[in-house]
RNA sequence: GGGGGAAUUCCCGAGCGGCCAAAGGGGGCAGACUGUAAAUCUGUUGUCACUGACUUCGGUGGUUCGAAUCCACCUUCCCCCA
Protein backbone atom coordinates (compact mmCIF):
# COMPACT_ATOMS: atom_id res chain seq x y z
CA UNK A 1 0.00 0.00 0.00
CA UNK A 2 1.03 3.34 -1.13
CA UNK A 3 2.09 5.73 2.15
CA UNK A 4 -0.17 8.87 2.61
CA UNK A 5 1.38 11.99 1.61
CA UNK A 6 1.66 14.63 4.25
CA UNK A 7 2.64 18.11 5.14
CA UNK A 8 3.25 19.54 8.61
CA UNK A 9 3.97 22.79 9.73
CA UNK A 10 5.39 23.37 12.69
CA UNK A 11 6.71 25.85 14.50
CA UNK A 12 6.49 28.34 17.82
CA UNK A 13 3.33 30.25 18.81
CA UNK A 14 3.24 33.11 16.80
CA UNK A 15 5.25 31.64 13.89
CA UNK A 16 2.43 32.15 11.13
CA UNK A 17 2.42 28.52 10.94
CA UNK A 18 -1.94 29.34 10.57
CA UNK A 19 -1.37 32.11 7.85
CA UNK A 20 1.01 29.78 5.69
CA UNK A 21 -0.76 26.53 6.33
CA UNK A 22 -4.49 28.54 4.78
CA UNK A 23 -1.80 29.71 1.71
CA UNK A 24 -0.40 26.28 0.93
CA UNK A 25 -3.86 24.27 1.40
CA UNK A 26 -5.54 26.97 -1.58
CA UNK A 27 -2.67 26.57 -3.65
CA UNK A 28 -2.42 22.68 -3.79
CA UNK A 29 -5.81 22.03 -2.57
CA UNK A 30 -5.11 20.68 1.11
CA UNK A 31 -7.08 20.66 4.06
CA UNK A 32 -5.71 21.60 7.50
CA UNK A 33 -5.76 18.99 10.86
CA UNK A 34 -4.73 21.18 13.59
CA UNK A 35 -1.87 19.44 15.67
CA UNK A 36 -2.88 21.35 18.83
CA UNK A 37 -3.56 20.54 21.87
CA UNK A 38 -5.73 23.16 23.27
CA UNK A 39 -7.65 24.16 19.95
CA UNK A 40 -9.72 20.44 20.09
CA UNK A 41 -11.85 22.53 23.25
CA UNK A 42 -15.16 24.35 21.92
CA UNK A 43 -15.04 27.94 23.63
CA UNK A 44 -11.45 28.20 23.62
CA UNK A 45 -10.99 30.36 21.01
CA UNK A 46 -9.11 33.86 21.50
CA UNK A 47 -6.61 32.30 23.84
CA UNK A 48 -5.52 29.89 21.34
CA UNK A 49 -5.15 31.82 18.85
CA UNK A 50 -8.03 29.15 16.99
CA UNK A 51 -8.41 29.60 13.11
CA UNK A 52 -11.54 32.33 12.59
CA UNK A 53 -14.76 31.26 11.56
CA UNK A 54 -14.15 32.82 7.91
CA UNK A 55 -10.29 31.55 8.24
CA UNK A 56 -12.22 28.15 8.42
CA UNK A 57 -14.03 28.48 5.68
CA UNK A 58 -11.02 28.93 3.04
CA UNK A 59 -10.03 25.60 3.85
CA UNK A 60 -11.51 22.68 5.44
CA UNK A 61 -10.08 21.90 9.24
CA UNK A 62 -10.06 18.95 11.27
CA UNK A 63 -9.63 18.42 15.02
CA UNK A 64 -10.64 21.59 16.24
CA UNK A 65 -13.73 22.12 18.59
CA UNK A 66 -14.00 18.47 18.92
CA UNK A 67 -14.10 18.16 22.59
CA UNK A 68 -15.57 19.87 25.43
CA UNK A 69 -13.27 21.64 28.06
CA UNK A 70 -14.27 19.10 30.78
CA UNK A 71 -12.95 16.00 28.31
CA UNK A 72 -9.33 14.67 28.98
CA UNK A 73 -7.11 14.51 25.74
CA UNK A 74 -3.58 13.15 25.35
CA UNK A 75 -1.18 11.83 22.32
CA UNK A 76 -2.98 8.77 22.43
CA UNK A 77 -6.02 10.28 21.25
CA UNK A 78 -4.41 12.57 18.69
CA UNK A 79 -2.74 9.89 16.85
CA UNK A 80 -5.68 7.86 16.34
CA UNK A 81 -7.97 10.85 15.14
CA UNK A 82 -5.63 12.61 13.27
CA UNK A 83 -4.53 9.67 11.28
CA UNK A 84 -7.92 8.69 10.41
CA UNK A 85 -8.63 12.45 9.01
CA UNK A 86 -5.38 12.38 7.03
CA UNK A 87 -6.45 9.20 4.98
CA UNK A 88 -9.97 10.78 4.73
CA UNK A 89 -8.77 13.81 3.54
CA UNK A 90 -6.19 11.67 1.22
CA UNK A 91 -9.07 9.49 -0.16
CA UNK A 92 -10.82 13.03 -1.30
CA UNK A 93 -7.45 13.50 -3.54
CA UNK A 94 -6.37 16.48 -0.75
CA UNK A 95 -3.17 17.27 0.87
CA UNK A 96 -3.03 16.03 4.18
CA UNK A 97 -1.78 19.30 6.24
CA UNK A 98 -1.13 19.13 9.79
CA UNK A 99 0.32 22.46 11.27
CA UNK A 100 0.55 23.09 14.84
CA UNK A 101 2.54 24.00 17.64
CA UNK A 102 2.25 20.10 19.88
CA UNK A 103 5.47 18.84 18.86
CA UNK A 104 4.67 15.37 20.40
CA UNK A 105 1.64 15.19 18.94
CA UNK A 106 2.64 15.63 15.71
CA UNK A 107 6.03 14.06 16.23
CA UNK A 108 4.39 10.84 17.49
CA UNK A 109 1.97 10.76 14.30
CA UNK A 110 4.26 11.14 11.65
CA UNK A 111 6.00 8.34 12.43
CA UNK A 112 2.97 6.31 13.00
CA UNK A 113 3.27 5.48 16.87
CA UNK A 114 -0.20 4.06 17.26
CA UNK A 115 -0.47 3.51 21.18
CA UNK A 116 -3.32 1.62 22.79
CA UNK A 117 -5.89 2.59 24.42
CA UNK A 118 -6.06 3.01 28.32
CA UNK A 119 -7.94 4.53 30.26
CA UNK A 120 -6.81 6.59 33.45
CA UNK A 121 -7.09 5.63 36.39
CA UNK A 122 -7.83 8.54 39.03
CA UNK A 123 -7.92 6.70 41.99
CA UNK A 124 -4.17 4.90 41.60
CA UNK A 125 -2.45 8.36 40.39
CA UNK A 126 -3.66 9.18 43.51
CA UNK A 127 -2.62 6.77 45.62
CA UNK A 128 1.05 7.05 43.44
CA UNK A 129 1.15 10.67 44.30
CA UNK A 130 0.62 10.19 47.67
CA UNK A 131 3.51 7.59 47.88
CA UNK A 132 5.45 10.22 46.30
CA UNK A 133 4.12 12.94 48.79
CA UNK A 134 5.00 10.73 52.16
CA UNK A 135 7.39 8.46 51.77
CA UNK A 136 9.97 11.08 48.55
CA UNK A 137 10.15 11.12 45.11
CA UNK A 138 12.89 8.84 45.26
CA UNK A 139 10.88 6.29 46.60
CA UNK A 140 8.46 6.09 44.21
CA UNK A 141 11.11 6.18 41.38
CA UNK A 142 12.52 3.07 43.53
CA UNK A 143 9.20 1.24 43.05
CA UNK A 144 9.32 2.19 39.14
CA UNK A 145 12.88 0.95 38.64
CA UNK A 146 11.89 -1.96 40.07
CA UNK A 147 8.85 -2.62 37.14
CA UNK A 148 10.07 -0.83 34.92
CA UNK A 149 14.68 -0.14 35.15
CA UNK A 150 14.58 1.16 31.77
CA UNK A 151 12.26 3.49 32.12
CA UNK A 152 13.37 4.43 35.37
CA UNK A 153 16.41 5.42 34.03
CA UNK A 154 15.18 7.27 31.71
CA UNK A 155 13.12 9.39 33.93
CA UNK A 156 14.47 11.69 36.92
CA UNK A 157 12.95 10.87 40.03
CA UNK A 158 11.66 14.18 41.01
CA UNK A 159 9.40 14.23 37.24
CA UNK A 160 6.82 12.72 39.65
CA UNK A 161 4.34 12.92 36.62
CA UNK A 162 6.15 11.19 34.64
CA UNK A 163 7.13 8.50 36.98
CA UNK A 164 3.53 8.13 37.87
CA UNK A 165 2.44 7.98 34.78
CA UNK A 166 5.28 5.16 33.45
CA UNK A 167 3.67 3.50 36.52
CA UNK A 168 0.14 3.18 35.78
CA UNK A 169 1.16 1.91 32.12
CA UNK A 170 2.33 -1.11 33.39
CA UNK A 171 -0.43 -1.53 36.03
CA UNK A 172 -3.32 -1.30 33.55
CA UNK A 173 -1.79 -2.70 30.67
CA UNK A 174 0.33 -5.71 32.24
CA UNK A 175 3.31 -4.14 29.86
CA UNK A 176 5.56 -1.81 31.09
CA UNK A 177 6.41 1.74 29.65
CA UNK A 178 9.67 0.29 27.93
CA UNK A 179 7.93 -3.14 26.19
CA UNK A 180 5.14 -0.41 24.87
CA UNK A 181 7.89 1.85 23.51
CA UNK A 182 9.30 -0.99 21.29
CA UNK A 183 6.08 -2.18 20.23
CA UNK A 184 5.17 1.23 18.95
CA UNK A 185 8.32 1.50 17.00
CA UNK A 186 8.01 -1.74 15.31
CA UNK A 187 4.85 0.04 13.55
CA UNK A 188 5.70 1.35 10.26
CA UNK A 189 4.34 5.34 9.44
CA UNK A 190 1.51 5.23 7.34
CA UNK A 191 2.86 8.31 6.13
CA UNK A 192 5.20 10.22 3.36
CA UNK A 193 5.59 13.46 4.68
CA UNK A 194 7.32 16.88 4.48
CA UNK A 195 8.44 18.90 7.79
CA UNK A 196 8.68 22.18 7.71
CA UNK A 197 9.42 24.00 10.81
CA UNK A 198 8.97 28.00 11.17
CA UNK A 199 11.90 29.57 13.09
CA UNK A 200 13.79 32.39 13.20
CA UNK A 201 17.66 32.60 15.31
CA UNK A 202 16.67 36.27 16.65
CA UNK A 203 15.18 34.93 20.25
CA UNK A 204 13.91 38.86 20.93
CA UNK A 205 12.05 38.57 17.50
CA UNK A 206 9.84 36.05 18.83
CA UNK A 207 9.84 37.09 22.28
CA UNK A 208 8.19 40.37 20.44
CA UNK A 209 5.78 39.12 18.42
CA UNK A 210 4.45 36.63 21.51
CA UNK A 211 4.19 39.77 23.66
CA UNK A 212 2.03 42.00 20.71
CA UNK A 213 0.09 38.75 20.25
CA UNK A 214 -1.03 38.62 23.49
CA UNK A 215 -1.90 42.19 24.04
CA UNK A 216 -4.10 41.78 20.92
CA UNK A 217 -6.00 38.55 22.66
CA UNK A 218 -6.96 40.87 25.51
CA UNK A 219 -7.93 43.68 22.93
CA UNK A 220 -9.88 40.80 21.35
CA UNK A 221 -11.86 39.89 24.66
CA UNK A 222 -9.75 37.36 26.41
CA UNK A 223 -11.18 38.15 29.74
CA UNK A 224 -14.86 37.82 28.94
CA UNK A 225 -13.93 34.25 26.94
CA UNK A 226 -12.25 32.82 29.87
CA UNK A 227 -14.44 34.38 32.43
CA UNK A 228 -17.05 32.28 30.52
CA UNK A 229 -15.17 28.99 30.50
CA UNK A 230 -14.47 29.75 34.02
CA UNK A 231 -17.85 30.31 35.23
CA UNK A 232 -18.15 26.49 33.45
CA UNK A 233 -15.27 25.10 35.88
CA UNK A 234 -12.75 25.53 33.68
CA UNK A 235 -10.03 25.34 36.42
CA UNK A 236 -11.20 21.70 37.45
CA UNK A 237 -11.15 20.61 34.12
CA UNK A 238 -8.07 17.44 33.38
CA UNK A 239 -6.50 18.98 30.14
CA UNK A 240 -7.93 22.30 29.50
CA UNK A 241 -7.12 24.34 32.85
CA UNK A 242 -3.72 23.85 31.63
CA UNK A 243 -3.74 26.37 28.80
CA UNK A 244 -1.30 29.22 29.01
CA UNK A 245 -3.74 32.48 28.66
CA UNK A 246 -6.55 30.52 30.59
CA UNK A 247 -4.47 29.37 34.17
CA UNK A 248 -3.06 32.96 34.33
CA UNK A 249 -6.82 34.32 35.40
CA UNK A 250 -7.50 31.89 37.84
CA UNK A 251 -5.92 33.75 40.49
CA UNK A 252 -7.77 37.44 39.45
CA UNK A 253 -11.10 35.50 39.33
CA UNK A 254 -10.44 35.14 42.68
CA UNK A 255 -9.09 38.87 43.67
CA UNK A 256 -5.54 37.78 44.67
CA UNK A 257 -3.36 39.37 41.97
CA UNK A 258 -4.67 42.65 39.28
CA UNK A 259 -5.49 42.40 35.23
CA UNK A 260 -1.61 43.79 34.65
CA UNK A 261 -0.11 40.62 36.53
CA UNK A 262 -2.46 38.60 34.83
CA UNK A 263 -1.16 39.70 31.38
CA UNK A 264 2.60 39.52 32.30
CA UNK A 265 1.83 36.62 33.24
CA UNK A 266 0.50 35.30 29.96
CA UNK A 267 3.08 36.71 28.03
CA UNK A 268 6.01 35.29 30.03
CA UNK A 269 4.87 31.45 30.39
CA UNK A 270 4.24 31.88 26.90
CA UNK A 271 7.46 33.16 26.28
CA UNK A 272 9.06 30.23 28.13
CA UNK A 273 6.43 27.76 26.68
CA UNK A 274 8.53 29.05 23.21
CA UNK A 275 11.78 28.34 24.27
CA UNK A 276 10.72 24.72 25.43
CA UNK A 277 9.22 24.37 21.78
CA UNK A 278 12.42 25.31 20.30
CA UNK A 279 14.55 23.01 22.02
CA UNK A 280 11.69 19.70 21.11
CA UNK A 281 11.12 20.77 17.25
CA UNK A 282 15.18 21.42 17.37
CA UNK A 283 15.57 17.72 17.51
CA UNK A 284 12.67 16.74 15.09
CA UNK A 285 14.15 14.84 12.47
CA UNK A 286 13.75 15.02 8.76
CA UNK A 287 12.98 18.67 8.80
CA UNK A 288 13.57 21.85 6.42
CA UNK A 289 13.86 25.06 8.64
CA UNK A 290 12.43 28.17 7.15
CA UNK A 291 13.11 31.10 8.58
CA UNK A 292 10.78 33.37 9.48
CA UNK A 293 12.11 36.76 9.81
CA UNK A 294 12.51 37.15 5.94
CA UNK A 295 8.71 37.91 5.91
CA UNK A 296 5.56 35.82 4.74
CA UNK A 297 5.53 36.05 1.08
CA UNK A 298 9.49 34.26 1.01
CA UNK A 299 8.30 31.91 3.61
CA UNK A 300 5.69 31.19 1.48
CA UNK A 301 7.51 30.62 -1.98
CA UNK A 302 9.91 28.65 -0.05
CA UNK A 303 7.34 26.08 1.30
CA UNK A 304 6.11 25.93 -1.89
CA UNK A 305 9.45 25.16 -3.26
CA UNK A 306 9.94 22.44 -0.33
CA UNK A 307 6.68 20.78 -0.97
CA UNK A 308 6.84 20.69 -4.46
C1' G B 1 11.73 71.02 60.35
C1' G B 2 11.95 66.53 63.83
C1' G B 3 11.97 60.94 64.37
C1' G B 4 12.47 56.03 62.26
C1' G B 5 13.62 52.47 58.28
C1' A B 6 15.97 50.89 53.80
C1' A B 7 19.94 50.58 49.91
C1' U B 8 22.61 43.05 48.14
C1' U B 9 24.64 39.91 42.15
C1' C B 10 19.58 40.97 35.56
C1' C B 11 14.82 41.34 39.04
C1' C B 12 12.57 40.09 43.84
C1' G B 13 14.72 38.72 48.24
C1' A B 14 17.78 36.13 52.48
C1' G B 15 22.27 37.10 54.91
C1' C B 16 23.77 40.85 59.82
C1' G B 17 32.09 39.82 61.84
C1' G B 18 35.17 34.58 59.27
C1' C B 19 32.06 28.32 56.93
C1' C B 20 29.80 34.36 51.34
C1' A B 21 30.70 34.94 44.76
C1' A B 22 26.78 35.48 48.70
C1' A B 23 20.24 31.01 50.53
C1' G B 24 15.66 30.91 47.93
C1' G B 25 12.48 32.39 44.00
C1' G B 26 11.92 34.80 39.18
C1' G B 27 14.07 35.77 34.54
C1' G B 28 17.93 34.36 30.90
C1' C B 29 20.61 30.39 28.56
C1' A B 30 21.15 25.17 27.56
C1' G B 31 18.78 20.48 27.81
C1' A B 32 15.28 15.93 28.57
C1' C B 33 10.64 14.23 26.95
C1' U B 34 6.63 7.73 22.90
C1' G B 35 0.92 7.74 27.22
C1' U B 36 -1.76 14.90 31.37
C1' A B 37 2.96 17.94 26.47
C1' A B 38 0.11 25.37 26.31
C1' A B 39 2.13 19.77 30.81
C1' U B 40 6.35 17.86 33.60
C1' C B 41 11.41 17.72 34.73
C1' U B 42 17.12 18.64 34.63
C1' G B 43 21.61 21.67 34.38
C1' U B 44 23.70 26.43 34.37
C1' U B 45 23.76 31.75 35.46
C1' G B 46 30.18 37.82 38.54
C1' U B 47 35.03 37.64 35.61
C1' C B 48 39.25 34.94 34.20
C1' A B 49 44.74 32.06 32.53
C1' C B 50 38.48 28.45 36.13
C1' U B 51 40.45 21.85 41.62
C1' G B 52 42.94 28.44 41.76
C1' A B 53 42.94 33.76 41.23
C1' C B 54 40.53 38.34 40.76
C1' U B 55 36.38 42.12 41.19
C1' U B 56 31.28 42.50 43.77
C1' C B 57 26.70 43.62 48.34
C1' G B 58 24.59 52.70 47.18
C1' G B 59 29.41 56.15 47.87
C1' U B 60 33.73 57.61 50.81
C1' G B 61 36.59 56.85 54.96
C1' G B 62 37.31 54.12 59.49
C1' U B 63 37.39 49.83 63.34
C1' U B 64 39.29 44.68 62.90
C1' C B 65 43.99 39.51 61.74
C1' G B 66 39.34 39.50 58.82
C1' A B 67 33.36 43.40 56.95
C1' A B 68 27.76 42.53 52.61
C1' U B 69 27.61 42.24 57.94
C1' C B 70 30.32 47.19 63.10
C1' C B 71 31.23 52.96 63.21
C1' A B 72 31.18 58.03 60.79
C1' C B 73 29.83 61.06 57.01
C1' C B 74 27.57 61.56 52.10
C1' U B 75 23.74 60.23 48.31
C1' U B 76 18.97 58.24 47.17
C1' C B 77 14.27 56.11 48.54
C1' C B 78 10.24 54.91 52.10
C1' C B 79 7.34 55.69 56.62
C1' C B 80 5.74 58.61 60.97
C1' C B 81 5.31 63.34 63.50
C1' A B 82 5.08 68.60 61.82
Amino acid sequence: MDKIPVIAIVGVTASGKSELALRLCEHIGGEIISGDSMQIYRGMDIGTAKPTPEEQARVPHHLIDIADITEAFSVALFVEKAARAAKEIAARGKMPVVVGGTGLYIQMLLNGRMLPEMDSNEELRRQLYEKAENEGNQALHDYLNSIDPESAAAIHPNNVKRVVRAIEIYLTTGLTKTQQNELSRQGVSPFDYKLLYLYSPDRQFLYDRINARVDKMMAAGLEEEVRRLYARGLADTPTASQAIGYKEFFPYFEGKIDLDTVVSDIKQHTRNYAKRQITFFNRMENKTVIDISAGSEEVFQKAIEVCR
